[in-house]
DNA sequence: TTGTACGCGTTATCAA
DNA sequence: TTGATAACGCGTACAA
């Protein structure tokens, strides 16, 4: 029965005398009916408590009104905040969503392809699901949007910018005075990725270089042990790094952690920086200097692309970029040009405010 | 064509030279096919890249495969903690997620009978859909497991513990010498509401009594407009509270930028606490003493309830309660029992290790 | 071991 | 204005 009313619409047909088709017309408008006969209509519908079998529905219209969406995770705010963005827009534009979240599961593949028969386009995270698989699906005509990633051929890309903002994050450190620079977070060919190369060119351009980056995971407890093997004394270069720039805020979190076990103050012993703006970088003591993320937007803006590449209203796959925003708090170092009493007032490129 | 491959099983059995049947046998092994025929099968589903419409398999199965959720929210770290428990178990056991977020929309009614049609039971986060609705829906023989709020007859209930654990913290509060108490959060008539009389029950033992909640918002902006006006010189009783105790860790983030504004040291000059121990209640200082929620347990909790109610393995309604964790830190005052210079003495309750 | 035919619940076309 | 009927794509008794 697939748990609707049980009530199909031959019963309700029954019930007032009429045939499906005449029910069909009059519960959707799609077509004449006469006043007596929609009147006739409704009280069996209402009677029997019908609702037409979303499945009934889909095979016959030939869509899902559903979107789905492929997240690596749902822990940490940065993919919930994302996802809401989404599932905000979507839902006004009558679809449902479908979440998946592949974080550490096998058959990925597997779960996508399920995923692809039961919307009608599909969001996927940047280094979620093989290339391969994406374009797969790509190839079966259904509308893909990438997030947060590169592009891939015939979808579309929403991502935030990464270049830009990482070079003016390095100039603001290097601004500070740091020569010795460490990188945490494991280079994911994606986004991070595009973190790094930004960092680097704006260190090179000054003639610093930064160490490989540490290949930790994007958690708090990943960025804790990254920062001991980073700061531990001797441990990975000779001197001690002025200035760690983290992959993400969780990381950047787990680093301060790391220095206080240490015995180290930050910034004052070594300046940290994140990237996304989640809420604890803005609590967090010192407050975490980082690169705010449009989070929801980016959901919103996919939903919207996804949207227009299903009902066609754009053929030509599009790609778009977001800004990013660098906040300068407290966690880069002292900013002697304000008086330090005044708190608002580290803020450089932006006042801390919450994110709209 | 709801964006399949486009192949059918139809077109499978012609290019095989065999009946729908045997393709559909030899597919998922339910019924004798010879090893010839097995072959040719699945050659001409290769070559065709034949996948089964999901739209087919669940009309003709007469289940979904997909579960739902409707959560008020998922900005904040709780609900999408939740979620994230829930997908991992829904996912293990077959069954996509479908999420709907209520969050200030219109039509809650309507997007959630939708949802209804379209999964096989679901998990309703308390105060998201009037309790009508929900009846209705369990009247309909859907399965449905009633989150984080008081049971619905007929419905599973999965929540966590609040009575007692707001007790454990008012005493530990009262511990302090704090007399003068207020409460930040509105009353939900849910599980907030358990905690508020959790902690009048305790400090009405003790003699004291706390005004009433202020009915902020369950947000670091409502925690803040809260903190105001609770903190303000003579705003809203005579003395200033020595405890504000929030509904959960986001007020009480802003609870704390209120004190900072009103130059306010917390907690030498006002004790703060919280309720989740979200990733921000760690990192934040100073770090809250709070109530630490299973949250991911209660998702996954959900998902498995559900799934009994499902496949039928259980007939009847159950409740089932997690035990929290009270998580001393800093916010609550100083432990002057244990030397101030050692920070993980600061945990009585518990060690402020990560949740689990 | 295989094939036929019906059921699942709609929408939509076309004839009346 | 209405009704019969053909899709839509699959699973599965039942017959062969």
């Amino acid at each position: 029965m697939v748990k609707d009313d049980g009530a199909t619409i031959y019963a309700v047909a029954q019930r007032a005398g009429v045939s499906i088709a005449t029910v069909s017309r009059a519960l959707r408008g799609t077509g004449p009916v006469s006043a007596t006969t929609r009147e006739k209509v409704l009280k069996a519908v209402a009677e029997l408590r019908f609702t037409p079998s979303r499945l009934g529905v889909s095979l016959a219209e030939g869509r899902h009104a559903a979107n789905g969406m492929v997240l690596p995770d749902l822990s940490g705010p940065y993919f919930a905040e994302v996802l809401l963005g989404y599932e905000e827009v979507a839902s006004e534009l009558g679809r449902s969503v479908i979440v998946l979240s592949t974080r550490g599961r096998e058959m990925v593949n597997d779960l996508v392809r399920d995923l692809a028969g039961r919307v009608d386009g599909m969001v996927v995270f940047g280094r979620t699901v093989e290339d391969a698989v994406v374009r797969e699906i790509i190839g079966t005509g259904m509308p893909v949007v990438v997030l947060a990633s590169d592009a891939i051929d015939g979808a579309d890309l929403v991502a935030s910018e990464n270049v830009e903002s990482a070079r003016a994050l390095a100039v603001h450190l290097l601004g500070h005075g740091h020569t010795r620079f460490a990188l945490a977070g494991r280079d994911d060919g994606g986004d991070v990725s595009q973190r790094w190369q930004g960092v680097r060119q704006a260190l090179a351009a000054h003639g610093v270089e930064a160490a490989e980056p540490y290949p930790c995971e994007y958690t708090v407890e990943g960025g804790q042990e990254a920062g001991h093997a980073i700061l531990r004394p001797g441990s990975r270069s000779a001197a001690r790094p002025q200035a760690v720039i983290c992959a993400d805020d969780q990381i950047a979190l787990g680093v301060i952690l790391a220095a206080e076990d240490l015995g180290l103050a930050v910034p004052h012993d070594v300046a940290v920086t994140g990237w996304d703006d989640i809420m604890a970088a803005r609590h967090a003591r010192p407050a975490l200097t980082t690169v705010r993320q449009p989070m929801r937007a980016l959901g919103a803006r996919a939903a919207r692309a996804l949207d227009e590449l299903i009902t066609g209203t754009r053929t030509t796959p599009a790609a778009q970029v977001l800004p990013t925003t660098l906040v300068v708090r407290a966690s880069c170092g002292p900013h002697p040009q304000t008086p330090p009493t005044a708190p608002s007032s580290q803020e450089e490129m932006c006042r801390d405010t919450p994110p709209a």
